[in-house]
DNA sequence: AAGCCCACTGTCCTGATGGACATAACGCAC
DNA sequence: GTGCGTTATGTCCATCAGGACAGTGGGCTT
């Protein structure tokens, strides 16, 4: 069984060759032609016609599992509608993939936790597992220091947040020094990735 | 970690007991009492309110699949809708349980493969189906424009993209610029929001 | 009272970041 | 050939970010 990724040209993404070593990159085309029964296809979903290709894909005998760089329940659905068993963000951690790999692999359907509720059922509450884990990593944290980290995983500059929090910048980057060394990360760029993938955001705008 | 069986009186059915040595059988009311966070808790649906005993378990934290005699789309939808995330056959193979503990104790979904279609089908229908939404932000940048922004939205310092793509760092600069004047953002910043979960709203509406 | 944690502020300093000027090569279309 | 877009690089400079030293004051526990 192959992990075969398809994309266009090269997307470059490191993260897929540290989550399995073997793994395949490929343009559609390829993707066509050696793909096979059995085999894992992550299919990016900015590609011209994904879900026709993983739709044949499926056909072929293989397991698909669709990346996207903007994950959206509307997108889930075709996804799932296309016949893949995961949708999942294409910039995930390599232990994400890796799981990613084993459901699917076990004929169980993979979908991020905060599309999940959309994903099933209108009424669907499955914020499980990665919700308390968001909340761990929030916990740690004091009132300030957790004020701080929710604005600068916004996007916000220092000096904005001072200004919303009605503090000297110098406070916030007290604050936000004390963000980093909890939770062992160097900077501000560290703190939107791990607050943005498992994230708390129950908000998916999916129009 | 355990694995739970809830069921009526004694269902007797000793392929629990074959796929999981240590598995525990016991009632509804016991099950509200023993079954807590990490637990993975297997609920019949033969049971009067198994779907509000399913909901239930859910708030104490609890993985939970339902199991049934008689498995029907309808009822599928029923079970992942009180918050199960697993819908099997009662009497399936031994092999089967232990895929189904393997798939949703890893963040998956299980519903039988021949319910599949129906499950996920109904959903997206339901939905309004097909909608082409997020025309690729990345579309509209060149190749290297496009290889830097990735690269930055995983958190890499210019530096580092630089070294990556064997370019200078002024270079990286230039195609970075050119990168938040097509977006329309500031910083990089903007960009991992952007690519990582699009207008997210970490709580806090900002008094 | 002594110790600790929290919120807050200060200065100094290094390195990263991004914009505003440029220049120059290459390929492609008109 | 003349333009245009892409890639690549340069210098200069203002700002931002984050660490390394500080310090004060309040509240809580022992």
């Amino acid at each position: 069984m192959a992990n075969v990724f398809v994309c266009s040209g090269r997307d470059e993404v490191p993260r897929w060759q540290e989550a399995f070593a073997g793994a395949v990159q490929v343009g559609p085309d390829q993707a066509r032609a050696r793909v096979g029964a059995g085999d894992l296809a992550w299919v990016m979903s900015n590609l011209p016609g994904w879900s026709e290709l993983v739709a044949g894909l499926r056909r072929q005998g293989a397991t698909l599992v669709v990346m996207s760089y903007l994950p959206s329940s509307r997108e889930a659905f075709q996804a799932l509608d296309a016949g893949a068993r995961g949708y999942v963000h294409a910039l995930s951690p390599p232990e994400l993939f890796r799981q990613v790999e084993l459901v699917t692999t076990h004929q169980g359907i993979w979908v991020p936790p905060e599309l999940l509720a959309r994903v099933v059922g209108g009424t669907f509450q499955a914020l499980g597992g990665e919700v308390r884990l968001q909340d761990d990593v929030l916990a740690e944290l004091t009132e300030r220091e957790r004020a701080v980290a929710l604005a600068v995983a916004r996007g916000e500059s220092n000096k904005e947040v001072a200004r919303r929090l009605d503090i000297t910048e110098r406070t916030v980057k007290a604050h936000l020094g004390a963000v980093f060394r909890k939770l062992g990360i160097r900077d501000r760029m560290q703190l939107v990735l791990r607050l943005s993938h498992q994230s708390i955001s129950l908000a998916d705008p999916g129009q």
